[in-house]
DNA sequence: GACTGGCACTCGCGAAGTGAGAGTGCCAAC
DNA sequence: GTTGGCACTCTCACTTCGCGAGTGCCAGTC
């Protein structure tokens, strides 16, 4: 029963490949690392593990490579999240904390994600599935314009001008009381609940006032479901050129899918949406749902409760570092949208 | 005086050689193009090309491709922009027309320009130089707290929540006050106006109000910074790892400029400011300013006068289609954000 | 003087060949 | 279960080589 042996040689193969990005044979694996053993026997594992569909040889008289399963099998169980140094840590901290607003923060993130892990960084904005109204403006705008403004918890902001068919020079009377039925019922809402809500306001104004009351709603719905609309974020996408003996021909349909982004939130949320919050979700080669993606590897987890962020790389990929970077990062995000 | 002739065949080695991506020689010529010399005429025009600095060989005996020069002489004298189809201009008026709000103008923009150039394409957010206020809220936020929301005429909104140092609850007439005063300042005004403005706000309320109001107007300069602080929008990049034979070695060095977006923003911003205002800009290759971008070329203008938009791509680029493209396209963009 | 046909020459590129080296599987011995 | 040894396999880097595209030049023609 040599089964520790094997997964301590699948670790060694792991690691190796992912430093040197060579196959690795058994006596390289000798020369690094101290097993106790001698290369005829490194062999004999070997080909248990290539029996078990954990590593794989490119051609006959070449080292062995990590499958998706050996990758899956050395995440799950052969390593641990290497703690970040201190050093690291204030980093972080110190870059993230210059931000001034919500895109800085997303672009500041990115930004260290993909300098950390020389991956390609991805960030969700913090999505409405958790995000409520802070605050809705009414102001005309001249004639029978006027500009509905919301406002939402994350730092998000939206605005419609609409024309409300009536003229509302010197109506600041019925603005002041639109504006405070509207906040009335929405701020502190869940974005997902407010539209129901508003029923209730276009029901309660006068009946001369139901026109404008129901533009405004329906001006508000509109902003609302823009919200719902995600948003993602990359950065570092040079990085996947850099390391291009990685995808042989593959290169430019992963820079396409990138730029789906459709796809990438979809991506983000199933990975982020994991109950255990500290908790970083791994996606390996073809593990991943999305075709082009099934040459790259994601590693992501969410950051508070409205979000999720990653790195995405190739399969080779150092996943306790990126684990690790990803972990740490998100919880500074999570600590600066907070406050 | 053979002039017109040498640069007939000049205009058709760019032709052939976008066309092909091989270098071009004077037998290819003759097939392809209606010449009326012989082969041995040609090579001597071609001799003469390259002692002028305007086709090179790549080594001794393969065919002739353009230098920078050649692109040069090439877009300045030898093409016209060719007008697009009628199908094509309606393609672009309708895809434009669907957007909702200045985000989607520019998502969609740089879409629909990479996708009809098979380049990256390359979006400025509408920059301050030329903007102006539309309106400045203020909104009490609890306690000490006041929300400060700048919306510009472009479409973009600002906010800042701040601390005045004193508690606002039951001050709305001392809020209201004040943000009639901003507003009778500052709506209407250019950006970069409004900071000195703000000043003659603050020394007219009254005297215990005035740190309430330095506050504000602080926030409000804070804001207006922001907004100086311009942004670019990518979208394409996939296009340059598709021709990567255009980009022996430096790929990644692009893709790394690309992600530098203050180089981009002045790119864009000394390209786009040319006066005449239907005119489109190419940089070729080692024209540009910009060292890792040495080996592409950029296709510029401006929509109206808020900034610029245009491709970039390899300098062995199809420059009639891309400025064609880029000029109907910033057409379009200038009618939408000025309705 | 401009153009043309012909010719000798150059040189990159792909095909084919080759040797070295890394790596393997298997087996008999411990 | 482990080990040393050995025969075998196969890729990779390197070299050689012939083809063909392309050139420059020159003498001849209009």
């Amino acid at each position: 029963m040599s089964d520790d042996r094997r997964l301590e040689i699948l670790r060694a193969i792991v690691q190796d490949y992912v430093r040197t990005s060579e196959p690795v044979g058994s006596k390289a694996l000798l020369e690094r690392h101290q097993l106790g053993v001698s290369a005829a026997t490194v062999r004999n594992d070997m080909a248990v593990l290539e029996e078990e569909g954990l590593i794989t040889a490119p051609h006959t008289s070449a080292g062995r490579v990590p499958t998706d399963a050996g990758y899956r099998m050395f995440v799950d169980r052969l390593s641990a999240v290497k703690p970040l140094t201190r050093a690291e840590r204030t980093a972080i901290e110190r870059f993230l904390h210059g931000a001034v607003d919500l895109d800085d923060v997303v672009t500041r993130t990115t930004r260290l994600l993909s300098s950390l892990t020389h991956q390609v960084a991805v960030m969700q904005y913090p999505s409405l599935s958790r995000s409520s109204v802070r605050h809705i403006e009414l102001v005309p705008v001249g004639g029978t314009r006027l500009m509905v403004v919301l406002i939402v918890n994350t730092g998000r902001v939206e605005q419609r001008v609409i024309d409300v068919g009536r003229d509302l020079t010197g109506q600041e009377a019925l603005v002041a009381d639109l504006r405070a039925r509207v906040n009335g019922t929405a701020v502190g809402e869940a974005l997902t609940a407010v539209p129901d809500r508003l029923v209730g306001v276009v029901d309660a104004v006068a009946p001369e006032d139901r026109p404008v009351a129901s533009a405004v709603a329906a001006a508000l719905r509109d902003a609302l479901e823009e919200q719902a609309e995600e948003r993602v974020v990359l950065s570092g996408t040079a990085n996947l050129a850099r390391v291009n003996t990685d995808f042989p021909t593959s290169l430019s349909a992963v820079l396409d899918a990138l730029e789906e982004h459709v796809v990438l939130l979809r991506l983000m949320g199933s990975l982020s949406s994991v109950p255990d919050a500290d908790r970083v979700a791994v996606s390996i080669g073809a593990e991943n749902p999305y075709a082009p993606l099934r040459t790259t590897s994601v590693v992501a987890t969410s950051y508070g409760v409205a979000g999720g962020l990653g790195v995405l790389g190739p399969t080779r990929m150092d996943y306790p570092q990126a684990m690790a970077a990803v972990r740490a990062v998100a919880h500074y995000v999570a600590e600066i949208l907070d406050g």
